[in-house]
DNA sequence: TAAAAATGTTAGACTACCATAACATTTAAA
DNA sequence: TTTAAATGTTATGGTAGTCTAACATTTTTA
């Protein structure tokens, strides 16, 4: 069993935490919605995540995840939130393109990367904040 | 004739871009074993690519871009060129993953962004000079 | 310059992903 | 509590991209 994500997967993955996180619950409609993709598309995804045993999803019932697809799922989050934040607060990017750029980027970026990128922005914050308490 | 291209589709046009500039030519065992993939699966892509007026390439013989087609492949190159930079010079990233990252992002980044980052880098390049002066 | 090697092309098959349409089940409302 | 509406599932088909294998052409070399 391949463990190796498509971008589409993680986006899936992803989103089943984000709507967990909201409302308890995650719901094929409002994965669909979210996603803006078509019940048959979400079902076949699931089926797919089931088999990889990031989910568990019963018929007709909500969609629940895994031990191992919460780790995948708050993985992908914590990457994107660290993108808009970069982009946001230290580029000035406005929010909109940042979390469509973030969306995008949080699949390619390497933990390498991103780990060098949480300790620049780290440096950058303690240094506005010096500033601004001089 | 729709010219929002794929990220493969982009991936073999910068590829082409570079071995024209490195080679003068670029040649379908070139491109194949630059981006990995069988000589077969190039052939498709170049025929997808010349529909939309981006290559010319004729049976047997070296592949060009058209003027369209450059200015796509340039496009990507200098995203791919200022990631690379940022990763390396500002964010300490090693080269062989700044370069697997920037290849990556290249295809997602928004303009918007780059164009924020292109001048982040030019601020914080200015900061780095002033001290060596001092 | 003829044969061998290298390179390029085409055909057919596979995976991933999405859609539409038909069908099944569950939920809400009369 | 039966029916209508909402939601979920399955079947089938399309696009994009890759591969292998067979075939075509060009280039190299004996």
């Amino acid at each position: 069993m391949n463990k190796q994500l498509t971008e589409s997967l993680e986006n899936y993955l992803e989103t089943i935490g984000m709507l967990i996180r909201k409302n308890k619950i995650a719901r094929v409609k409002d994965i669909s919605k979210e996603l803006d993709v078509k019940n048959s598309s979400v079902n076949i995804a699931l089926n797919v995540l089931a088999d990889k045993g990031l989910i568990i999803h019963e018929k007709y019932g909500y969609v629940e995840l895994t031990p191992e697809g919460k780790q995948i799922a708050d993985d992908i989050q914590h990457k994107e939130d660290v993108l808009v934040q970069f982009f946001i607060e230290i580029l000035g990017v406005n929010e909109d393109i940042a979390l469509k750029d973030a969306c995008r980027m949080e699949h390619t970026i390497s933990d390498e990367t991103l780990a060098k990128l949480i300790f620049f922005i780290g440096k950058i914050g303690k240094k506005n904040t010096k500033k601004t308490n001089k």
